[in-house]
RNA sequence: GCUCCCUUCGUCUAUCGGUUAGGACGCCAGGUUUUCAACCUGGAAAGAGGGGUUCGAUUCCCCUAGGGAGUACCA
């Protein structure tokens, strides 16, 4: 069985970078019938807050991705310490003493040299004698990985066959001085215990995976298959991490941006399906397709968010939208009519308050200096509200006769006059809603 | 510096050596509409640069330039 996860740590609210990965494992697994795993990477107490492992599980909701399992590593300290253990017991663990001043000094002589900055591994030739010593002085060591060097290999779902020379990385760090355990070696025990088929991250994560494959196999564990989608860039090309303060879900949230329409654009931006509003998440699961991907970074524009989150509620039925309606305080006898007519001229739900305001409070008018009689004259022919379905026509049909004036030249000042813009709803449709006429009064 | 990945219309991309270089979104125009939107029709719009290989390169190889990422006792 096909099993995922979205490993987020709970340092931050999700962004749409977060998003893409999220959402990739998800319909992975829902299109295989597998399961999908919600892991919160809490690994690091500092950071790591409640407020914010609330805020991704509301965000997940929000967009309607619905984890099988939800598993926090902080709970799991046990296994790890065990998986360090096997690790120790098979030789592919050594102790480090360096203080990170001591590496960073040795890391500018290896560049200035232009060498790759990889650890020296000095701490392995240190004695039991040496190490007591320095265990004395320093307190504990970290913990190293013991790579071997040799090229580390794997067909990656999306980048293809990829190869990656160890001794071009340093012994990665597990397992820190003051004991607490890394997100290398956590992953990889959780990756494997849980039974994850399919690891779908940033590209940002490559080299990692070539170490944690070696972890992996040292470990005795099966390696899952692994895919690194390209990550976003900003509309300019620019890193999409200066700016992902702006980006954050419920920011888009808030800015009226409808999760149907954020789940289409980013289930296929990137890829070489079509870009667009598709009907339902269903819809998006059945046509996702991980191959269709492709490596390059993928610029991301927020604003192509907002055509799509269009197309989306003109698509809507009333009852979906019944809340925001209520919210805005419409009559439930009113509120089918009132959508039908706003839902085509909204960009978000937010657009409606507009259009509702323009119903009970009327708008002032706007009257071109050659219309001021002809509006006047239209005006006195307006019937006394509530206005019918048919107000409209008839309206209009009275004011044609008695003025001669005839099409564009006939409504639009009629348009302007009572809405005070010249673009809007269907006024036929508009009038039976339109409770106040400034313009009259 | 070193390692990995990448470079086709504005954007996301198709093309597995020979194509009028295709599609989608966006954009523009026309149609329709009392307006805007929606919708229909049409249009503009692309192979980073330089070397090779080849009868023939967008496609294969090399170099350069440019972009992204990694190079933590973060995740």
């Amino acid at each position: 069985m096909t099993v995922t996860r979205f490993a987020p740590s709970p340092t931050g609210y999700l962004h749409v970078g977060n998003l893409r990965t999220a959402l990739f494992n998800y319909l992975i697994a829902r299109k295989s019938g597998g399961q999908f795993i919600l892991r919160l990477d809490d690994t690091d107490p500092e950071r790591s807050t409640q407020e914010y492992a609330d805020g991704i599980q509301e965000d997940l909701e929000w967009l309607g991705l619905t984890w099988d399992r939800i598993e926090r590593q902080s709970e799991r300290l046990d296994r790890y310490a065990a998986a360090a253990d096997t690790l120790r017991e098979r030789g592919r663990f050594y102790e480090a003493f360096e203080t990170p001043t001591e590496l960073e000094l040795k890391r500018k002589k290896l560049l200035n040299m232009g060498k790759p900055p990889v650890y020296d591994r000095a701490a392995l030739d240190l004695s039991e004698a040496e190490k007591e010593k320095l265990r004395a002085e320093r307190g504990d060591g970290v913990w190293r990985f013991k790579l071997d060097q040799e090229r580390i290999e794997w067909t990656d779902g999306i980048l293809g066959d990829i190869s990656i020379d160890a001794a071009s990385v340093s012994d990665p760090v597990l397992i820190r001085a003051d004991g607490q355990v890394l997100y290398t070696i956590a992953s990889v025990v959780d990756d494997t215990e849980m039974g994850i088929t399919h690891v779908v991250r940033g590209s940002d994560h490559v080299t990692n995976t070539a170490t944690q494959i070696q972890i992996i196999e040292a470990l005795g564990g099966t390696v899952p298959s692994f895919a690194h989608h390209s990550l976003l860039t900003g509309p300019q090309g620019e890193a999409l991490s200066k700016r992902l303060g702006t980006l954050a879900l419920r920011d888009l949230r808030d800015r009226g941006v409808e999760p149907l329409a954020l789940l289409s654009h980013m289930a296929r931006l990137g890829s070489s399906d079509p870009i667009g509003l598709r009907g339902s998440m269903e819809e998006l699961i059945e046509g996702f397709d991980l191959t269709k991907f492709g490596s390059a970074p993928t610029k991301f524009d927020v604003e192509d968010l907002f055509p799509i989150t269009a197309h989306h509620l003109q698509g809507l039925p009333v009852a979906a939208v019944k809340d925001t309606l209520d919210g805005l305080g419409v009559p439930t006898d009113l509120q089918e009519p009132f959508w039908l007519v706003a839902r085509d001229n909204i960009t978000t739900r937010h657009d409606l308050a507009g259009w509702w305001t323009l119903c009970t409070e009327g708008a002032d008018p706007v009257i071109d200096d050659e219309d001021k009689d002809f509006v006047a004259e239209a005006l006195s022919l307006l019937p006394d509200g509530p206005f019918a379905a048919d107000t409209w026509r008839t309206w209009t049909s009275a004011v044609k006769e008695k003025t001669g004036r005839k099409g564009r030249g006939l409504f639009m000042p009629l348009r302007k006059a009572l809405t005070g813009m010249d673009h809007g709803p269907d006024m036929s449709s508009l009038m039976p809603l339109l409770q106040v006429v400034k313009a009259k009064a």
